[in-house]
Formats: C-alpha cells, structure tokens, sequence
DNA sequence: AGCTTGTTTGACTTTGCGGTAAGATTGTTG
DNA sequence: CAACAATCTTACCGCAAAGTCAAACAAGCT
C-alpha cells in the first residue's frame, strides 16, 4: 500500500529495520482496531480510544493510515484471507469432495480462532462505503461459489447427498460467522475443539444415509 | 409501557381508537427503525432519517419513545419474542426430541421471515447499553439453555446421536441468526424454503447414523 | 555538531446527531 | 364556543468523534 525507500542495514535480522518497524506497527494498528470493532461496533468505536489502547494519540494512528474507512476494510481483506488459506488448504489434502468440505471446516475455524485470526470482523459489512463493500462483497461472492462447487462435485462423487449448494454454503457460513459473536479465547472450548464439533456436525449433516 | 388513559368510543371496532392509533404508530416505528438498524447499523441509522422514512420529523418520534436505545431494546425483545413462539410451538407439536428441535429450527425461521419479524435485528447486540443488555442476554441464556435440554432429552430418548448440546445449540443459532445478513423477502427463496432445507440439514446432522 | 527524514503530538475545526424546549396545530369534550 | 389534552413542528443546544495542521521530537547520516 504505502510505498517507502529502503536503506539495508548492517544490522540485517537482528533488529527490523524501519520499513519493517512501520508495517510492525500498522499491523499491531489494524489488530486492534478489529478487536475493537468486534467488540463494540465500528461506529461505536473511537480512534481516540484504539490510539489510546496503543499508547499513542490519534493522529499517529493517521501516519500509518489515511482515514478509519481503511481499517475496516483492510481488516475484512485480511479476514477474507483465512477463508482463502482454508480452501486452498481443503482442496489439496482432501481426497474426495466430502473431505475437501469438512476440511475447509475445520481449517477456516482453526485459523480464524488462531491468535492471528483476531483479525475476523466478519461483521460490520455494512458500515463499509459502498466502493469497498463492493469489493468485499466480490471477494466473499467468489468464494462462496468455489464453496458451492466443492459441493456440486461432491455430489457427482457420491461423497455427500443430494443438497441445495447455496443453501448449504449460507448454512455452513452461518454457523461459523456467528462465531464471532460468541467466542472468547479464554473460553472452555479451544478453537480445535470447535473445529472438530462443527465440522463433524457439517459433514453428518451432509453424508449420504 | 405508556400508561394512558380510555374513553371507549361509540365507533368502536369501526375506526381505530385513540390508544390504538398510539400503539400503531409506535410499532409502525418500531419495525421502520428494526429494518434501518438491521440494513445500516444501530449506530449509523440517524432517528432524522426514520423519522423522514415516516413521514414526520424526529421530534415527534420522542412522542413515542423516550430514547433511541430504547427503540433498539423493545427490538430485541421482540425478536427474541419470536424464539420463544417457536420453541413453545415445538414443544407442543413435536413427540420424539428430534421432532421438537427440527420443528423449533423450521418454525423459527418461518416466523422471522415473516412480515412481522422483520422486526428481527439479532446483531447490534453490542449497540445495547450494559443495563440492557443483560436483560437481553439473560433471555437469550435462558432461550439456549431450554434448546440444550431439548437436545439432552433427545439424546435419552434415542432420537438424535450423541452430542455436545451447547456447541449443537451456537452451531445451530449461527446458522439461523446469520439469515439476516443476506435473506431478502423478494429474493429467490421464500422463507418457507429456507426452513425446509435448514431443518433437514439440522436433522441429518444430529439424527443417528 | 548540524542537517534531513521519519514520527508523534497538542490544539484546532467541522460535522452529524441525540436530545430538549416552547410553541403551533389538531382533535375532543363539557 | 371555550378549554384542555394530544400530537407534531421549528429552532436550538451540547457533545463526541473524524480529520487537519503546524510544530515538536527522535534518529540516523555526513
């Protein structure tokens, strides 16, 4: 995104150098205000209080971004990102169609439950403007229809029954975004725990009898 | 919650009397500000514009509540009205355990796709202030933990396989709840439609094998 | 040291919105 | 009609928060 000069120093991969510390600190930035935004809403979030949480003033916050809309939407690419890795992931190490799903399941809940998950807004897609909520909504349209072929040649195979793609991929997508409603790092369910149960519950849901 | 006075009018059943003209127009309210909070966020849904989607300007809105967080509270609560309906709905009409859960998942969504429940806002929960939302999440506790015990009873009767009933209940709410992000009433699906295959998805997932 | 570039700050402007006050308008009733 | 209550409006206040700007501070380089 931002373009900066670069001037190798002699201390290489002991200290990061300053292109390095800059993207170090707008990705502590972006992790933050995501958690924020999680939390309480896009709008109901100030950057007086995601600076204050850094220990900076707002206007730094403006240095590494040009306005609060940037987050947001940096936040939903990179949240959209994980969801990517999961299907690459799925598609190379499962055999059938039915694994391929099951394991875009359990991955896309490990990564978004992952300390670098954090990330997941997911929600507040409406408090994008309308240029970036196009190019999320894209993203997000592409992917569900990479989801929804999986299951067409899922059903080819004979690996899952007969079922309604998008229907399915709305069903599946639910129960996981939903998550960000109710999961807390520190709860009593670990994040493979929940990949394990959902992605059980999906692929029962969709095995032939 | 507005305490008023009555004369009975001499054209009753005719022409709706005052109270009921009150109470008309403060739910007319109350569905316009569900649907523009559940479209552009409780925060970014200006009471200028409802009112002016109304007909009227804001100040006369204040006739009817005394605040915007209560709008928002008496939406939640009617959402969460809906759940309660069906699940008693459920109780009632289903013999085996499986037939109560599968009926409360259709019934549900046949009710918040319904005129009436478009009232059903779900997300904006973190928009609640503190005093609010604990009442809000109390009854949603109490919803959850009602559906977890429809789902230990079914595993004690033998009809669904087992399962963890807490993690079976996020797993099915986030499915359900995440329709408001993407159902529209004039899209290619009716409501009826969704509830079929997301009640056959729920059932295939818990039914023993 | 002193110059230059990168980084952060305090102080400020602006804007949109929740909420209020006081009065106009309409309707109802004795 | 007169009086009173119900309903709605115009005009306004206060405040929080996004965003700006010039100046201060920090760090490397010569």
């Amino acid at each position: 995104m931002a373009q900066r000069g670069r001037k190798p120093s002699a201390w290489k991969n002991v200290a990061p150098s300053r292109d390095e510390l800059f993207a170090l600190k707008r990705t502590a930035l972006l992790r933050e205000a995501a958690r924020a935004f999680s939390a309480r809403g896009y709008h109901d979030t100030s950057l007086d209080d995601v600076a204050k949480t850094l220990g900076v003033t707002k206007p730094a916050l403006y240095y590494y971004v040009t306005n609060k809309q940037e987050i947001l939407f940096e936040c939903h690419m990179l949240a959209q990102d994980l969801g990517n890795v999961a299907y690459d992931y799925a598609v190379e190490h499962g055999k059938t169609g039915r694994e391929k799903i099951v394991l875009v399941c359990r991955r896309y809940i490990e990564l978004i439950t992952s300390e670098i998950g954090s990330c997941a807004v997911l929600s507040e897609f409406a408090a994008l403007e309308p240029k970036n909520r196009a190019v999320i909504a894209k993203r997000r349209d592409d992917f569900q229809k990479k989801f929804s072929e999986l299951i067409i040649e899922s059903v080819k195979d004979g690996s899952i029954r007969e079922a309604d793609p998008r229907m399915t991929v709305f069903f599946f997508m639910g129960a996981i975004n939903w998550m960000t409603q109710w999961f807390r790092p520190d709860g009593d369910m670990s994040g493979e725990g929940i990949a394990s149960v959902f992605s059980d519950l999906l692929e029962h849901a969709l095995k032939p009898q």
